[in-house]
DNA sequence: TAGTTGATATACCGATCGGTATATTTGCGC
DNA sequence: GCGCAAATATACCGATCGGTATATCAACTA
């Protein structure tokens, strides 16, 4: 205990690449077996079923979604800049995703909303942290005079997250960024018309 | 032939609300079975396999949603007015969505985009017929002097549907359609915002 | 009413599913 | 090197999967 369980870590990594890619459902043990060179024994060793080993992965990737996105708006100092740098984020995302198969957010939630309820509701706290996220970027923005104070501050950190996600569908769906870049261009204007 | 066909019809509807809310993969034939009340039989002697029934009633889900969206936005005659038909009917259709599940453009673009090619090219055709309905609806207004010349559509159009697919995804993962009416409000805003 | 045809029901197939019980291997304290 | 415990592998379970072959049924024609 307390030290890395590389084995673990092993399973937890290839199974989220495969749930995300192929969905909870469609992924199975034989699946994870082929994907980590380990045997059923092995897995089972470490988790008490397939569920377990689903959570673990979704925990597994909105760490990875946290870390790396946090990362690129800590980089930015204003608040228009941390927008910027959010949109820019997602934008890469698309083809690039920090899990293989796309936003394991999108895909957890479209997925989950029925079964699964352990995994929805760890979906919708996520998009609730997100929220927050963005809402604080921006009333601090105006606390500092970054940002027009007359904002919406919840319609706005709403129509940005929404937009995001929706346009990750649209994109993955065809396969490129296309559709993406031409949402990416309208948030940096709407970023440029709330900037003072 | 030519005459409708009950039975066919029948087990495309009631599959489709199974594939809508718990997958296509998650439903079984024995689920649809269950649901249509007939055997394997009589279901095999209408399709080939379930990746036809699948097709079949993704078809009829994209009729049902584009017939009772552009009843709607018939209903409105400027531009800006069937703009905001276009968010009123999503808002209403994130609790009472014409298709039991949710939005079955947003379940089959996250299930299909791996396997189902048929599907994903399906999705793919709705989303652009529904851009460019957007775009058709934003550049009339343009032209009668509805709305604002300068407006970029393209963009107008992308950030709209996107969004209102992320906030069917968000609300439904929330279980309720608060989030979607903060959404609803401020492409309202956006709307006023354009019109002339 | 007998025969025919299309629709539906039943019974069954091999494959694969998630999960478990048991065997084997690995690595460490001694 | 021995013994023990944890980790991993193997073999197997009942259930269910999509699909098929065959049997039964219903409706209509002659």
């Amino acid at each position: 205990m307390g030290t890395a369980d590389h084995t673990r870590d092993l399973i937890v990594t290839r199974a989220m690449a495969l749930f995300n890619t192929k969905g909870y459902r469609a992924t199975s043990l034989s699946d994870i077996t082929k994907a980590t060179g380990m045997t059923k024994g092995a897995i089972y060793g470490h988790f008490i079923n397939k569920e377990e080993v689903a959570e673990a992965g979704f925990d597994y990737a909105v760490r990875k979604v946290t870390d790396t996105a946090s990362l690129a708006i800590r980089a930015a100092s204003t608040a228009p800049d941390k927008l910027r740098a959010i949109a820019d984020y997602y934008s890469d995302y698309v083809l690039n995703p920090p899990i293989e198969g796309g936003c394991p957010i999108l895909n957890t939630a479209v997925e989950a909303d029925d079964d699964h309820p352990h995994l929805r509701a760890k979906v919708e706290r996520f998009i609730s942290v997100m929220r927050e996220s963005l809402q604080k970027i921006i009333h601090r923005g105006i606390r500092e005079g970054q940002i027009k104070p007359n904002v919406n501050v919840e319609e706005t950190a709403v129509l940005f997250y929404a937009a995001i996600e929706g346009a990750i569908m649209m994109s993955r769906v065809e396969g490129d960024n296309q559709t993406f870049k031409i949402l990416q261009r309208r948030l940096h204007r709407e970023i440029d018309e709330i900037t003072i």
